[in-house]
DNA sequence: ATTCTAATGAGAACCATTATGATTTTCGTT
DNA sequence: AACGAAAATCATAATGGTTCTCATTAGAAT
């Protein structure tokens, strides 16, 4: 297998901006709510570019894609690792203050015998929001 | 909210096979392998069908859906909580051995105010087998 | 046996994501 | 400052996994 290039990026407005975005946030949005965000300020942005440029900023490290909890992808632009809670119910997603575990990384090495990169723990179940909505209308 | 008339299921021996193929097998299949495995037995039987039953037997509680490691569906006929590896080099998914933590549910919700239902967690990695054969050939 | 309903097969439709190709930016080098 | 190579963009078509439609067949209740 030949040695792969080191791919040299260009820095992009669009790029740039859609970091930012994604810094500001913590909903983990999809590819297709931040184009709609963008598409006022950059009226010839198009989906394909959201696309394209949220891959590149995986490959550099600077956001992860998240493919649970839906059909479709999310992107977080927190790259410490940490865990989520996934509400059953509005499909909310968000973070969790819980330490994370790398001894168990080693752990699960030992146990296969192979390397491990990270892990990732999805908590899924009922938010509190929604928790609350069911109970205000459960007696009517 | 009207409450949800609860579904009636036909037996059908498609579905039948389906879930013993899957029972027969860890590999966590995708919905194509199981209609490339099947349709010589069932020659008529179509992809759309297996996707059919598959969902059918999630609704069931029968067996699982995995999202990830993949852009696409994998299924699981063990249904008691346990945690998976990712080869991020050759795809292979297999269950982990390891204890499942069934407190952590508990802390969850008493730190969001959530109801928890279960969790996954996915170790992200490369599998022994694939150590072995970056060791092999690092040395042309 | 009849009848009601679920399951099936074949194929079209759906939709999130990726690829294409012509044009425009970016940025190191004259 | 202008040039040129490579990357990014826009617009749109293509891809591919999954779901839906509808006419027909099979399962089970009366």
């Amino acid at each position: 297998m030949q040695t792969k290039m080191k791919k040299r990026y260009k820095r992009s407005k669009q790029r740039e901006r859609i970091l930012q975005l994604l810094r500001e946030t913590d909903t983990h949005p999809t590819a297709d709510w931040i184009y709609n965000h963008l598409k006022e300020e950059y009226p010839k942005l198009s989906l394909g570019n959201v696309y394209r440029n949220l891959n590149i900023l995986v490959e550099q490290g600077l956001i992860h894609e998240l493919n649970f909890g839906s059909t479709f992808d999310r992107y977080d632009a927190r790259t410490d690792e940490h865990y989520h809670f996934i509400c059953q119910k509005c499909g909310t997603i968000f973070d969790l203050d819980l330490p994370y575990d790398e001894s168990i990384n080693r752990k699960v090495e030992a146990m296969t015998g192979g390397k491990v990169r990270f892990h990732q723990t999805e908590f899924y179940g009922i938010c509190k929001e929604c928790l609350e909505k069911e109970k205000n209308s459960s007696g009517y």
